[in-house]
DNA sequence: CCGCTTGGGTTGACACATCAACCAATCGCG
DNA sequence: CGCGATTGGTTGATGTGTCAACCCAAGCGG
């Protein structure tokens, strides 16, 4: 109906290539993380960062900065895993409330972070194979690189840290 | 605190990096697809399949096919579609309505598209260069390919179309 | 001391996604 | 024919993300 396509063959089809292999990748990864053990990629990752600390307590920015999320989704989710026992919000002498993660959030990610683990190893890494892998890694920075650079003037993307 | 890492480190800093570059691509793709055109990633979806079909109507079985979205997903967002004057559910003579794009809805796909198109091209198919695009290509479809097979048995996902 | 901005954080309204339940027509098949 | 299963689609409840507005304390220039 409409002319396009407004990227080349070659470039569509990788384009296109890439962009199923995310929402595959992640549906996926999503699924099971959420049918095995009931968490959301979302908990998951506020659940490793906490348990990637070296007290298991941080404070909501450094969480932000480390999820790259908004405040405001953080602020929410944050009361919505608290309701669900998976972290504390406890009060210290600085004003605003520490992070702390609870036994049973601690217990969640030991037990699903392995199963996790295997399938990005058996789905992601072992498909690419280690060469391909590296180059990976290398364009992933660069793009983040040049995206960031490209917003410093106009946009508070946080991704400059 | 917790152990880890469970992927060593080459490939943890891959995935990560990989990750970083998926959020980072997305969320800069769509915020500038929002602010300067008043469209979401889901919006634009479905609009690019409707205006690349013949006819500029389809079937929401088909949208659903194409899109890989679930049913309710798909049934929620155009109702809201139609709404804003993007599309419409039309009538015809198989008991179930057709999906059409309004002139509105092509007038806004053909203005944004460019630009959407010169993003892509400009923070990742140069950032890649012809040769590790070429390779992504190869690596996404492996992927996508390996998920379809080791669902096919025990999860209905739509992959293997 | 005042008033301003900034930074960390919460809140509420709204858009969106997911899940399960449902509806209606059709198909397979005894 | 009859009836269960499947298919295409909708609906409602609920969980999640986003935006803008707000709150409050600290820093700071005057």
């Amino acid at each position: 109906m409409s002319k396009g396509p407004w990227l080349d063959d070659d470039e569509q089809k990788a384009w296109r290539s890439y962009l199923l292999m995310n929402r595959t990748l992640e549906t996926h990864l999503e699924r099971h993380l959420q049918r095995d053990f009931g968490l959301s990629k979302s908990d998951f990752e506020i659940l490793v960062n906490l348990s990637e600390s070296e007290s298991g307590r941080m404070r909501a920015f450094e969480l932000s900065r480390a999820t790259q999320w908004e405040k405001s989704r953080l602020s929410h989710h944050l009361t919505r895993m608290e309701k669900r026992g998976l972290i504390r919000k406890e009060a210290c002498e600085s004003r605003y409330p520490e992070i702390a993660i609870t036994e049973e959030g601690l217990a969640a990610i030991k037990e699903c972070a392995p199963a996790q683990a295997a399938r990005v190893r058996e789905f992601f890494v072992d498909v690419f194979g280690p060469d391909r892998l590296a180059v990976l890694g290398e364009v992933a920075d660069e793009i983040v690189g040049t995206i960031g650079k490209h917003c410093e003037t106009d946009c508070p993307l946080e991704v400059r840290s």
